[in-house]
DNA sequence: TTGTAAGCGTTATCAC
DNA sequence: GTGATAACGCTTACAA
């Protein structure tokens, strides 16, 4: 890792360090030639200052955190192209790590941040923190990163800093009243993790909606466990053979909608002549097939980059009140939400 | 930023900073209850030594760079995974840039890199560099960097670097063949960006199955331009309309494949019936849907996996010849690539 | 087995 | 305007 130096640049323009400094940061005077000077020797050979030194010396680095679940997934590589975008253009430099959803993998990743001195990070937890333990732990290493963090996606109780979230439970109201109006009367919902804050804002969307408009609220509609395809699969599977069942769905993310979409083409079922549904999310390849199903559609990228830029505020305004942005996903109807005569 | 450093735990445990140091890292002597000693002090501290400092005085850094074209495209975002999982084991940091396949953001995340003395990078170029000017002043960024590298799935000519590609020729032309064999005589190749090497890589495949099976190229079944679905929407729109089109395509790449199908679709042809195909790559979604289109699969996180464990051997061995990895695309029949008797 | 001290490449505080 | 010099937090000879 040897490469040319400040100090070698001061020797070779004739000067000293502070002044080779003072070019690079283009602050405290120095006069126009021996600005030149030093500039034409930087140049000469590819001078570049080394951001491990700058940063110690500083007492403050320009890196970033992301933490995220995982990469491979078109929801969460959609958050990181937002956060990289204005973290390119402001000048910081980002340092990735997924957890897996894994809370000792989100705890190991945390510490890394630490370990790297991050100016502040961007998180999306593994998990809710709810548990006293969990929480502390998880709180304990947060504070100790000893940098402002912005929450992305996933809300955490009791935890007051900066996030950037969905509104779950509107849009779940929203998917939901959608199959209300559209006729439908027996609805049930694939809420998938309720573990997470985010499964349960979204089971309780539809919850709220099937009582509001007067409706029977049945148990054993409320499929709950994972977000995770093959879960959903075999629930939905289940259901849909019972004589008494939905005929229509709210399906709170898009894996558990891959699951639901298999079992009803093993099922042979049509959609929506035999069942309709509303899903939260686009669905990988949505655009490609532009198929007639439903949606709540968020701007995945927009909400990474308003993450990274509240952060960036932080930097600018650390005693600002914390900042707790909500959006509403966008109700797309393209048809999977209605109810056709062939149902009875 | 300021956090317990060295001084603090030495002071408190009554010991000096080189004795810390050497309980941190596990090598040199100290003595049993010293090293309990100081654990106990870095445990009620929290202590977490900075890779900063770690770095600046080891003169090697554990950051690993990456640089990809984009992030929110699948098979970018698998090579993420793959080289996220390996660094995350071996307990490397992960810096990441994108380059929207533009050269001028490539250069500037080369010199990123190197401003934060990355250990070494993996590298996805936005472009071929095969213009001279342009291959000095990629490679001069390269070689200031300091660090090995390993380039990842487009080839640069003329550079001598661990690389991990795909073997596109032979995907290309067990594609076309596949079709061939099938019975198409007319096939149009969708080639998408023929600057890039991958492209006509493929390009090359393609024609030599042609050539090799005694069928005439056609200049005009020939689609070249961008890797983009707009693009390939509007050429095959066009060639299909014309009477003396193509009955099979082999498509370069998913986005092209896109454009293609929603060309089809609009067209109101059917696949295979009217047209058939095989693509490189799966589609996003073709998980989801289980499609019947056939196409080159390639183990996308596996080739991330296998750069870095590239670039984390070519640390342990500076001086071993550059290994060239080159996967061959595993071809998936699955029907689209049929010629059924409607055809003329 | 342990401590002292000299770096590592910057920035920042002073004098000059 | 400019140049010493002391940090920054760590590692690593070299002594002791």
């Amino acid at each position: 890792m040897k490469s040319v130096n400040i100090q070698d640049i001061a020797r070779e323009a004739g000067v000293g360090k502070a002044t080779v400094s003072r070019v690079i940061n283009g602050k405290g005077y120095v006069s126009r030639e021996t600005t030149a000077k030093v500039k034409a020797v930087m140049e000469r050979h590819h001078y570049q200052p080394s951001a491990l030194a700058r940063s110690l010396s500083r007492r403050e680095s320009d890196a970033i955190g992301l933490i995220i679940p995982e990469a491979n997934n078109p929801f969460f590589s959609g958050l990181l192209t937002g956060v990289s975008q204005v973290l390119d253009k402001c000048g910081y430099t980002l340092i990735i790590r997924t957890s897996g959803n894994d809370k000792q993998r989100d705890y190991r990743a945390l510490e890394a941040m630490r370990y790297q001195r991050v100016r502040g990070i961007i998180y999306v937890p593994a998990c809710n923190y709810e548990d006293d333990d969990d929480f502390a732990e998880m709180s304990s290493r947060l504070v100790d990163l000893g940098g402002p963090c912005v929450i992305l996606d996933r809300p955490i109780n009791q935890l007051d800093c900066d996030c950037v979230l969905s509104d779950n439970f509107s849009g779940a109201y929203a998917a939901t009243e959608a199959m209300i109006q559209a006729g439908h009367r027996a609805i049930g919902a694939i809420a998938g993790n309720i573990q997470l804050m985010i499964g349960r804002e979204r089971l309780e969307g539809y919850r709220k909606a099937i009582l509001q408009n007067r409706l029977t609220l049945h148990t054993e509609y409320q499929l709950t466990g994972t977000f995770g395809q093959k879960d959903a699969y075999a629930q939905v599977m289940e259901l849909l053979q019972k004589p008494d069942r939905p005929t229509a769905f709210f399906i709170g993310n898009n894996q558990s909608e891959i699951g639901f979409l298999n079992a009803v083409r093993d099922l042979k079922l049509k959609i929506p002549a035999d069942v309709a549904f509303v899903g939260f999310d686009e669905l990988p390849g949505q655009m490609v097939f532009e198929l007639p199903y439903s949606c709540l559609d968020r701007d995945v990228v927009m909400l990474g980059e308003k993450a990274a830029q509240l952060l960036i505020r932080r930097f600018e305004e650390p005693n600002r009140p914390a900042e707790r942005l909500v959006v509403v996903p966008r109700l797309c109807l393209r048809g999977s939400e209605k109810r056709l005569n062939k149902l009875k």
